[in-house]
DNA sequence: TCTACTTTACGAAAATATTCGTAGATAAAG
DNA sequence: CTTTATCTACGAATATTTTCGTAAAGTAGA
Protein backbone atom coordinates (compact mmCIF):
# COMPACT_ATOMS: atom_id res chain seq x y z
CA UNK A 1 0.00 0.00 0.00
CA UNK A 2 3.15 2.61 -0.59
CA UNK A 3 1.15 6.04 -0.08
CA UNK A 4 3.69 8.45 0.96
CA UNK A 5 1.11 11.00 2.37
CA UNK A 6 1.59 13.36 -0.55
CA UNK A 7 3.21 17.01 1.13
CA UNK A 8 1.29 19.84 1.30
CA UNK A 9 2.13 22.26 -1.69
CA UNK A 10 3.20 25.33 -0.56
CA UNK A 11 2.07 28.68 -2.05
CA UNK A 12 4.93 28.92 -4.63
CA UNK A 13 4.35 25.45 -5.64
CA UNK A 14 0.76 26.01 -5.80
CA UNK A 15 1.68 28.95 -8.50
CA UNK A 16 3.33 26.30 -10.44
CA UNK A 17 0.64 24.06 -10.13
CA UNK A 18 -1.77 26.09 -11.64
CA UNK A 19 0.58 27.01 -14.69
CA UNK A 20 0.48 22.98 -15.23
CA UNK A 21 -2.70 22.79 -14.78
CA UNK A 22 -4.21 25.50 -17.41
CA UNK A 23 -1.30 24.43 -19.68
CA UNK A 24 -0.98 20.92 -19.41
CA UNK A 25 2.75 19.35 -19.31
CA UNK A 26 5.03 21.76 -20.60
CA UNK A 27 8.99 23.42 -19.95
CA UNK A 28 10.74 24.98 -17.22
CA UNK A 29 10.91 27.93 -19.80
CA UNK A 30 7.22 28.13 -20.24
CA UNK A 31 6.37 28.02 -16.33
CA UNK A 32 8.90 30.68 -15.25
CA UNK A 33 7.77 32.95 -18.52
CA UNK A 34 4.24 31.96 -17.02
CA UNK A 35 5.39 33.31 -13.47
CA UNK A 36 6.94 36.61 -14.69
CA UNK A 37 3.62 37.87 -16.00
CA UNK A 38 2.78 38.10 -12.51
CA UNK A 39 6.31 38.62 -10.62
CA UNK A 40 10.10 38.58 -11.07
CA UNK A 41 11.32 34.96 -10.57
CA UNK A 42 14.60 33.58 -11.67
CA UNK A 43 14.86 31.02 -14.58
CA UNK A 44 16.74 29.00 -11.92
CA UNK A 45 14.27 29.30 -9.02
CA UNK A 46 11.65 28.02 -11.10
CA UNK A 47 13.90 25.29 -12.06
CA UNK A 48 14.12 24.39 -8.07
CA UNK A 49 10.87 24.25 -7.24
CA UNK A 50 10.04 22.22 -10.00
CA UNK A 51 12.92 19.90 -8.88
CA UNK A 52 11.92 19.70 -5.16
CA UNK A 53 8.20 18.65 -6.16
CA UNK A 54 9.56 16.34 -8.30
CA UNK A 55 10.99 14.85 -5.10
CA UNK A 56 8.20 15.54 -3.44
CA UNK A 57 5.80 13.54 -5.94
CA UNK A 58 3.78 17.11 -6.66
CA UNK A 59 4.85 16.58 -10.40
CA UNK A 60 6.26 14.05 -12.98
CA UNK A 61 8.45 14.74 -15.39
CA UNK A 62 9.72 13.33 -19.06
CA UNK A 63 13.34 13.36 -19.78
CA UNK A 64 13.67 12.03 -22.76
CA UNK A 65 14.96 14.95 -24.31
CA UNK A 66 17.14 17.20 -23.08
CA UNK A 67 14.67 19.73 -22.01
CA UNK A 68 12.55 18.27 -19.44
CA UNK A 69 8.74 18.66 -19.37
CA UNK A 70 6.97 18.91 -16.54
CA UNK A 71 3.07 17.61 -15.43
CA UNK A 72 1.34 17.92 -12.16
CA UNK A 73 0.95 14.55 -10.66
CA UNK A 74 -2.57 15.25 -9.24
CA UNK A 75 -5.52 16.36 -10.74
CA UNK A 76 -6.78 20.09 -10.55
CA UNK A 77 -9.74 19.02 -7.94
CA UNK A 78 -8.00 16.85 -6.00
CA UNK A 79 -5.11 19.62 -4.72
CA UNK A 80 -8.10 21.76 -4.35
CA UNK A 81 -10.12 19.08 -2.22
CA UNK A 82 -7.02 18.82 0.12
CA UNK A 83 -6.32 23.01 0.35
CA UNK A 84 -10.05 22.98 1.24
CA UNK A 85 -9.95 20.46 3.64
CA UNK A 86 -7.14 22.42 5.53
CA UNK A 87 -8.58 25.67 4.92
CA UNK A 88 -11.66 24.28 6.32
CA UNK A 89 -9.72 23.28 9.32
CA UNK A 90 -7.37 26.31 9.75
CA UNK A 91 -9.88 28.79 9.38
CA UNK A 92 -13.29 27.47 9.49
CA UNK A 93 -13.70 25.19 12.47
CA UNK A 94 -14.42 22.51 9.76
CA UNK A 95 -17.71 24.14 8.71
CA UNK A 96 -18.56 24.13 5.03
CA UNK A 97 -21.42 26.21 5.07
CA UNK A 98 -19.02 29.11 6.47
CA UNK A 99 -17.09 28.90 3.96
CA UNK A 100 -19.08 29.21 0.79
CA UNK A 101 -21.11 31.61 2.66
CA UNK A 102 -17.72 33.47 2.95
CA UNK A 103 -16.95 32.77 -0.80
CA UNK A 104 -20.32 33.76 -2.23
CA UNK A 105 -20.78 36.61 -0.47
CA UNK A 106 -17.50 37.96 -0.50
CA UNK A 107 -16.40 37.86 -4.00
CA UNK A 108 -19.43 38.96 -7.31
CA UNK A 109 -20.53 36.05 -8.15
CA UNK A 110 -22.40 36.12 -11.35
CA UNK A 111 -26.05 35.12 -12.02
CA UNK A 112 -24.72 32.54 -14.45
CA UNK A 113 -22.44 30.87 -11.36
CA UNK A 114 -25.33 31.40 -8.83
CA UNK A 115 -27.36 29.12 -11.48
CA UNK A 116 -24.75 26.63 -11.58
CA UNK A 117 -24.29 26.66 -7.59
CA UNK A 118 -27.80 25.80 -7.70
CA UNK A 119 -28.15 23.27 -10.13
CA UNK A 120 -25.31 21.29 -7.98
CA UNK A 121 -27.61 22.02 -4.56
CA UNK A 122 -29.96 19.77 -6.76
CA UNK A 123 -27.74 16.80 -7.75
CA UNK A 124 -26.19 16.38 -4.09
CA UNK A 125 -30.17 16.44 -2.60
CA UNK A 126 -31.34 13.82 -5.93
CA UNK A 127 -27.63 12.07 -4.79
CA UNK A 128 -28.98 12.21 -1.32
CA UNK A 129 -32.33 10.69 -1.98
CA UNK A 130 -31.51 7.98 -4.20
CA UNK A 131 -28.30 7.05 -2.44
CA UNK A 132 -30.59 6.70 0.86
CA UNK A 133 -33.26 4.66 -0.99
CA UNK A 134 -31.19 1.80 -1.69
CA UNK A 135 -30.64 2.61 -5.59
CA UNK A 136 -27.59 2.30 -7.54
CA UNK A 137 -26.52 5.33 -8.83
CA UNK A 138 -24.48 6.68 -12.16
CA UNK A 139 -23.18 10.40 -12.04
CA UNK A 140 -23.57 12.60 -15.33
CA UNK B 1 -5.80 57.19 7.04
CA UNK B 2 -2.67 55.42 7.40
CA UNK B 3 -4.06 51.38 7.38
CA UNK B 4 -0.87 49.04 7.59
CA UNK B 5 -2.06 46.07 5.31
CA UNK B 6 -2.02 44.37 8.53
CA UNK B 7 -0.27 40.77 7.30
CA UNK B 8 -1.55 37.62 6.52
CA UNK B 9 -1.75 34.98 9.54
CA UNK B 10 0.56 31.89 9.46
CA UNK B 11 -1.00 28.39 10.16
CA UNK B 12 -0.33 28.52 13.72
CA UNK B 13 -1.32 32.26 14.25
CA UNK B 14 -4.76 30.72 12.54
CA UNK B 15 -4.73 28.03 15.28
CA UNK B 16 -4.67 30.91 18.06
CA UNK B 17 -7.14 33.10 16.05
CA UNK B 18 -9.31 30.25 16.31
CA UNK B 19 -9.40 29.92 19.85
CA UNK B 20 -9.88 33.82 20.62
CA UNK B 21 -12.91 34.17 17.99
CA UNK B 22 -14.65 30.59 20.34
CA UNK B 23 -13.47 31.47 23.21
CA UNK B 24 -13.28 35.08 23.58
CA UNK B 25 -10.29 37.22 25.60
CA UNK B 26 -8.41 35.19 27.55
CA UNK B 27 -4.82 33.91 28.50
CA UNK B 28 -1.85 32.98 27.28
CA UNK B 29 -2.20 29.90 29.37
CA UNK B 30 -5.95 29.15 28.30
CA UNK B 31 -4.93 29.43 24.64
CA UNK B 32 -1.91 27.04 24.96
CA UNK B 33 -3.83 24.73 26.69
CA UNK B 34 -6.62 24.42 24.10
CA UNK B 35 -3.83 23.58 21.51
CA UNK B 36 -2.48 21.36 23.13
CA UNK B 37 -5.61 19.33 23.13
CA UNK B 38 -4.36 19.21 19.35
CA UNK B 39 -0.68 18.41 18.83
CA UNK B 40 1.71 19.27 21.59
CA UNK B 41 3.25 22.70 22.58
CA UNK B 42 5.21 24.38 24.44
CA UNK B 43 4.41 27.35 26.90
CA UNK B 44 6.91 30.11 25.66
CA UNK B 45 5.89 28.77 22.24
CA UNK B 46 2.35 30.09 22.29
CA UNK B 47 3.17 33.20 24.44
CA UNK B 48 6.07 33.96 21.66
CA UNK B 49 3.71 33.87 19.21
CA UNK B 50 1.21 35.99 20.95
CA UNK B 51 3.85 38.28 21.26
CA UNK B 52 4.17 38.50 17.80
CA UNK B 53 0.92 38.39 16.94
CA UNK B 54 0.87 41.46 19.02
CA UNK B 55 3.53 43.20 17.08
CA UNK B 56 1.89 42.33 13.47
CA UNK B 57 -1.38 43.87 15.08
CA UNK B 58 -3.31 40.18 14.53
CA UNK B 59 -4.53 40.54 18.19
CA UNK B 60 -4.47 43.02 20.78
CA UNK B 61 -3.84 43.17 24.81
CA UNK B 62 -4.90 44.03 27.87
CA UNK B 63 -1.86 44.46 30.31
CA UNK B 64 -3.34 45.69 33.28
CA UNK B 65 -2.67 43.02 34.89
CA UNK B 66 0.32 40.81 35.28
CA UNK B 67 -1.60 38.36 33.20
CA UNK B 68 -2.06 39.55 30.16
CA UNK B 69 -5.35 38.88 28.13
CA UNK B 70 -4.99 38.45 24.09
CA UNK B 71 -8.33 38.60 21.80
CA UNK B 72 -8.47 39.09 17.97
CA UNK B 73 -7.66 42.51 16.26
CA UNK B 74 -9.99 41.27 13.30
CA UNK B 75 -13.53 39.47 13.60
CA UNK B 76 -13.64 35.95 12.43
CA UNK B 77 -15.11 37.09 9.01
CA UNK B 78 -13.04 39.58 8.13
CA UNK B 79 -9.94 36.97 8.50
CA UNK B 80 -11.65 34.18 6.70
CA UNK B 81 -12.68 36.59 3.75
CA UNK B 82 -8.94 37.41 3.43
CA UNK B 83 -8.25 34.01 3.35
CA UNK B 84 -10.60 32.86 0.95
CA UNK B 85 -9.58 35.86 -1.48
CA UNK B 86 -5.76 34.31 -0.90
CA UNK B 87 -6.71 30.64 -1.54
CA UNK B 88 -8.92 31.74 -4.63
CA UNK B 89 -6.13 33.31 -5.86
CA UNK B 90 -3.53 30.82 -5.00
CA UNK B 91 -5.63 27.53 -6.20
CA UNK B 92 -8.88 28.21 -7.88
CA UNK B 93 -7.47 30.73 -10.38
CA UNK B 94 -9.90 33.22 -8.88
CA UNK B 95 -13.47 31.16 -9.33
CA UNK B 96 -15.52 31.45 -6.70
CA UNK B 97 -18.00 28.86 -8.22
CA UNK B 98 -15.11 26.11 -8.62
CA UNK B 99 -14.56 26.67 -4.81
CA UNK B 100 -17.60 26.30 -3.64
CA UNK B 101 -18.56 22.79 -5.75
CA UNK B 102 -15.42 21.70 -4.00
CA UNK B 103 -16.33 22.60 -0.76
CA UNK B 104 -19.49 21.14 -1.25
CA UNK B 105 -18.83 17.97 -3.05
CA UNK B 106 -15.92 17.32 -0.90
CA UNK B 107 -17.60 17.15 2.44
CA UNK B 108 -20.53 15.81 3.88
CA UNK B 109 -22.97 18.69 4.04
CA UNK B 110 -26.55 18.25 5.79
CA UNK B 111 -29.75 18.74 4.18
CA UNK B 112 -30.07 21.75 6.72
CA UNK B 113 -26.93 23.22 5.31
CA UNK B 114 -28.01 22.87 1.90
CA UNK B 115 -31.06 24.69 2.75
CA UNK B 116 -29.57 27.34 3.83
CA UNK B 117 -27.43 27.87 0.97
CA UNK B 118 -30.28 27.89 -0.81
CA UNK B 119 -31.97 30.46 1.12
CA UNK B 120 -28.23 32.41 0.91
CA UNK B 121 -28.65 32.54 -3.00
CA UNK B 122 -32.13 33.74 -3.44
CA UNK B 123 -31.07 36.55 -0.97
CA UNK B 124 -28.39 37.34 -3.24
CA UNK B 125 -30.52 36.87 -6.57
CA UNK B 126 -33.10 39.20 -4.73
CA UNK B 127 -30.33 41.34 -3.78
CA UNK B 128 -29.48 41.48 -7.21
CA UNK B 129 -32.54 42.09 -9.40
CA UNK B 130 -33.36 45.15 -6.83
CA UNK B 131 -30.01 47.00 -6.99
CA UNK B 132 -30.00 46.40 -10.81
CA UNK B 133 -32.55 48.34 -12.90
CA UNK B 134 -33.43 46.64 -16.31
CA UNK B 135 -32.80 43.07 -16.52
CA UNK B 136 -29.35 43.03 -18.01
CA UNK B 137 -27.70 39.95 -16.85
CA UNK B 138 -27.92 36.85 -18.98
CA UNK B 139 -30.48 34.35 -18.30
CA UNK B 140 -30.14 30.92 -17.54
C1' DT C 1 10.73 35.51 54.91
C1' DC C 2 11.74 31.63 52.06
C1' DT C 3 10.31 28.65 48.58
C1' DA C 4 7.71 27.06 44.83
C1' DC C 5 5.04 28.44 41.08
C1' DT C 6 3.59 31.49 37.28
C1' DT C 7 4.21 34.90 34.10
C1' DT C 8 6.61 37.91 30.64
C1' DA C 9 10.62 39.24 27.74
C1' DC C 10 14.22 38.06 25.01
C1' DG C 11 17.45 35.63 22.20
C1' DA C 12 18.44 32.28 19.40
C1' DA C 13 18.21 27.50 17.56
C1' DA C 14 15.63 24.50 14.36
C1' DA C 15 12.70 23.77 10.66
C1' DT C 16 10.78 25.37 6.21
C1' DA C 17 10.47 27.90 2.20
C1' DT C 18 12.43 30.82 -1.34
C1' DT C 19 15.97 32.62 -3.97
C1' DC C 20 19.84 32.59 -6.95
C1' DG C 21 24.91 31.83 -8.52
C1' DT C 22 28.01 28.80 -10.70
C1' DA C 23 29.55 24.85 -13.22
C1' DG C 24 29.20 21.50 -16.70
C1' DA C 25 26.76 19.42 -20.58
C1' DT C 26 24.29 19.82 -24.92
C1' DA C 27 22.65 22.24 -28.78
C1' DA C 28 22.47 25.90 -32.17
C1' DA C 29 24.52 29.47 -34.94
C1' DG C 30 28.02 31.24 -37.56
C1' DC D 1 35.32 24.14 -35.32
C1' DT D 2 34.36 28.02 -32.32
C1' DT D 3 31.30 30.89 -30.03
C1' DT D 4 27.02 31.71 -27.96
C1' DA D 5 22.81 30.32 -25.92
C1' DT D 6 20.09 27.01 -23.20
C1' DC D 7 19.45 23.66 -19.97
C1' DT D 8 20.19 20.76 -15.71
C1' DA D 9 22.30 19.83 -11.27
C1' DC D 10 23.89 21.36 -7.12
C1' DG D 11 25.14 24.09 -3.27
C1' DA D 12 24.31 27.58 -0.57
C1' DA D 13 22.58 32.20 1.00
C1' DT D 14 18.07 34.49 2.57
C1' DA D 15 13.92 34.79 4.44
C1' DT D 16 10.19 33.11 7.08
C1' DT D 17 8.02 30.35 10.52
C1' DT D 18 8.11 27.63 14.57
C1' DT D 19 10.18 26.15 18.56
C1' DC D 20 12.03 26.52 23.10
C1' DG D 21 15.54 27.71 26.92
C1' DT D 22 16.78 31.02 30.26
C1' DA D 23 16.41 35.01 33.04
C1' DA D 24 13.90 38.30 35.70
C1' DA D 25 10.07 39.64 38.21
C1' DG D 26 5.56 39.09 40.40
C1' DT D 27 2.47 36.02 43.40
C1' DA D 28 0.99 32.90 46.82
C1' DG D 29 1.47 29.79 50.43
C1' DA D 30 4.15 27.56 54.28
Amino acid sequence: MSKPPLPKPTESELEILQVLWQHGPTTVRFVNDELNKKRDVGYTTTLKLLQLMLDKGLVLRDDDSRTHVYRAALREEETQGLLIDRLLDAAFGGSALKLVVQALGHQRTSQAELDQIRDLLNEMEEQKNTTEKGGTNELA
